[in-house]
DNA sequence: TATTTTTTGGCAATCGATTGCCAACTTAAA
DNA sequence: TTTAAGTTGGCAATCGATTGCCAAAAAATA
């Protein structure tokens, strides 16, 4: 006996007060087709029958069961879980459910994850594609279901979809430009998976304030897949070992790199800011901790999760399929620390 | 026209094929009561008319929606992430869904998530209750929804549930006897608020510790409240500016308390752990590279979030409603690092 | 009093998948 | 050839809320 006793549905109110189904349905809904003083019984009835809507048959008959599923590689990530924070304050004032996946950075994941979703018949997909190359066929499915499709953050370009990024080219530039100025002259770069468009732009980044100060472009100082704390304190040993080795790196992937570059500095004695600058991404917590502190980039985790969740609401959630994607840019901020000071 | 075409359903490959619906339900669902070469064709017939079951039809059907709810204080606090991802990752294997709920440590605001997760018919909801204080009878509702309930970490100890928690009290109190092993004599206890019986817990633990040593309780070293990182820092000013001022503080409340104790004492030119040991509580990332490192306590985050998915599984997903429930107490473990080494 | 308008509320179909029951058909055994 | 056993698949009810349509009742108007 695993269910003892049924749930009171809006039929056993109705049998109750000997009235229709469909009455019960219209007091609950606050219809206007009913009469306040019935109303008003119906909804003592039902308080006191400990009646809760069954929203699987709402949802069945109305097709829409407004919920927004979400998938993102990592849930216990901060720039990620803030994100979701910031969707939920929005999604939760609208009385919309957030369904939350992760794909572990998998590809096969992630696609399961979307599927999941698409069978759920959620009223919109947001999601931050996993780090391992894959095709995207799974995001055209989204569409083809006519399901919204937000992406934010890693995003697949070709797809016309509904995009909320940050502007990582520029953020990039403005930070190896600021190395510049603090007089670093060879700068070494820890790249991401080039196949994210994220790492791609840093790097494109990078490599533009290099070019607009003049300074030259080395192979020699550009790491790839540099992108947790221990690859990037290899790439760190490597880079600090060279007979020439650089004054500054910009550890484009994470403050976790950043944190690998520093440590593995202190071991070697190097002097932070002094003989090497050190420039992370994302502004994670303990950034400002560290010693010295790291300079980073902070990209609006938070309020970029709110501008997800207001983007559905303000465009999607009524609005035709069809209509013309647009596209959000929020501009990260520089956040300048002692790790890149040496004035 | 919001949706142009409908979605492909069994009846459109009913039709399609000439048979019935009820045979390609059953073919999809891998039945055996359907001939390999019809299933064959259904399965093929379905994946090119780009069919995708609709689970809420399903779920109302089924009376089960594969679905659990969490409610947490705050998704993007590292313990609490890493606890859903914990959980997701069990979940995930289960074909089961998750919805989150944040109540930003809102008494009213949890109360309306949950009343939201009933009305959805969830098969779980598991909760870590706010910290404002205020009734139960949301939970107890829950129960009454014949809905099974996972209380964890911050728990309401009257009420009778599966509960997954952390021996905060021996964490705490071992925590403590590891600062009078050090040689500290005058310990400072930073709590957090007591109507939540984790923070209770650990001022017991504390107690515990100093009577088990034969050490003074002096009520003028503990400091109600101090839970946030500013609070913190607060109270540890006043606490290192008395005549006679603590030799050590257990923030037990978080390390981010420990963080800010650690600022405090670092600007007054107190040194730590000579003249002043610091022990935190969660084990967050920023504690092991703060200068000197803080010592901590591991709650296993991670693991739990699994541990409570599996509970979920093994015992709760068929069982019936009334058996009786369990208690899991994962013990924590001390992290020894430099902010409490003297020797 | 007769007629029109407005309220109120019931009937029944619908959303799409599932499943118990039964009939038709196939295969095996007598 | 006849009977029994086993397969296959159709019919129709079901899950619970919603809603278009219509009828009865009440109120307003002539």
């Amino acid at each position: 006996m695993k269910t003892p006793q049924k749930r009171t549905t809006i039929y056993d109110i109705a049998k109750k007060l000997n009235i229709a189904a469909s009455s019960v349905s219209r007091a609950l809904s606050n219809s206007s087709k009913v009469n306040p003083a019935t109303k008003a019984l119906i909804l003592k009835t039902a308080a006191e029958m400990n009646y809760q809507q069954n929203v699987m048959a709402s949802n069945l008959r109305k097709g829409s069961n407004r919920t927004i599923g979400v998938v993102v590689p990592r849930i216990n990530q901060g720039y990620f879980s803030n994100i979701i924070a910031g969707m939920e304050d929005i999604t939760y004032n609208k009385g919309y459910n957030l369904i939350i996946c992760q794909s572990n950075e998998l590809h096969a994941r992630e696609v399961d994850c979307v599927n999941a979703l698409i069978n759920q018949h959620v009223n919109c997909i947001v999601i931050s594609i996993a780090a391992e190359p894959g095709g995207h066929e799974h995001l055209q499915q989204v569409l083809d279901h006519r399901i919204r499709l937000i992406q934010f953050d890693r995003v697949v370009d070709e797809l016309e979809t509904f995009k909320v990024i940050n502007d990582n080219e520029r953020a990039s530039s403005e930070a190896v430009s600021h190395l510049i100025q603090q007089g670093y002259q060879r700068i070494a770069l820890l790249e991401g998976p080039q196949n994210l468009d994220i790492f791609r732009q840093r790097k494109e980044g990078y490599l533009s304030a290099l070019r607009k100060h003049g300074l030259p472009i080395l192979e020699e100082l550009m790491c790839e897949n540099a992108w947790t704390k221990e690859l990037s304190a290899e790439a760190t040993r490597k880079l600090l070992g060279m007979k020439n080795p650089p004054d500054a790196i910009f550890a484009s992937t994470s403050d976790f790199s950043a944190l690998g570059v520093l440590e593995v500095a202190t071991q070697m004695g190097i002097s932070v800011p002094e003989q090497l600058g050190i420039c992370g991404y994302s502004n994670e917590p303990f950034t400002e901790i560290t010693s010295p502190s790291i300079t980073t980039i902070d990209q609006y985790s938070f309020s970029m999760g709110k501008t997800i969740g207001n983007l559905f609401f303000q465009e999607m959630e009524v609005a035709d399929l069809h209509i013309e994607p647009k596209i959000m840019s929020i501009k990260p901020k520089l956040i300048v620390r002692k790790s890149t000071q040496r004035s």
